[in-house]
DNA sequence: ATAATATATCGACAATGTTCGATATGTCAA
DNA sequence: TTGACATATCGAACATTGTCGATATATTAT
């Protein structure tokens, strides 16, 4: 015969690994949660809000619209995507509405990091 | 005189609060590498691949192609932007890609958030 | 050279996200 | 009650992102 039986192409790794991969079931869960987060931190002005939550105790929305060049519904609507991701809490005052910093939700984020490293 | 000379109106905080939060100044650099790379992982299958190398040495793209529903041009996609974020490494041998993760960038990335924290 | 394979890039389209003006809701003061 | 203010929500315009088919590039085997 003039083609040898071995037909064996060259691969990128053993089929155990491939099929290991391939097989990979995710805990949706574990996923949804760090990814709703992530994607709150993903935007600067949000970032930035974050930060600036972390130098005081609370802030209301007036204070908050201060530091950014954005109108006061854009404000809002940042501040809803970080409350939807647990990342701030808000208390009501009279008219104002205080947000702060959900500390122990960042820490769950970033021991989420670490458990990866 | 009828009206009192009291008429200061309540306010949300103090002016010197106020003043100092509306001058606030940020970091640029500072925010956007985070920011980036937050944004980065804000996507469920994004936020699987970093999870999926975490758990092996190093990846070629048609393995991860096979842990994934999607087709091999959105795989090169979302790696592209991973490795745009700094989160990941490639390295080519033959035809193959093999990416791995950049656990470096990942602690200081949780540095980062712990230090707000 | 030719064929097969792995990956990246391009272009189009759909889906999602950001921003703002207008407006609604609720609170406080007069 | 009326007016002023703080905040939230709505709807539309616009920008960004995710996805895929088609195609380009590069490597390897024959």
């Amino acid at each position: 015969m003039a083609s040898h039986a071995l037909t064996i192409q060259r691969k990128c790794c053993d089929d155990d690994c491939m099929a290991t991969v391939a097989s990979t079931r995710f805990d949706e869960t574990a996923i949804q949660g760090p990814s709703t987060a992530f994607s709150a931190l993903g935007d600067e002005i949000r970032l930035k809000m974050i930060r600036l939550l972390a130098q005081h105790e609370a802030l209301c929305v007036c204070e908050l619209q201060q530091a950014f060049d954005v109108e006061q519904p854009t404000v809002s609507h940042h501040l809803k995507i970080l409350r939807e991701a647990n990342l701030v809490d808000v208390q009501r005052r009279g008219t104002w509405a205080y947000y702060s910093l959900r500390r122990d939700a960042l820490k769950a984020l970033t021991r989420t990091l670490l458990d990866v490293v």
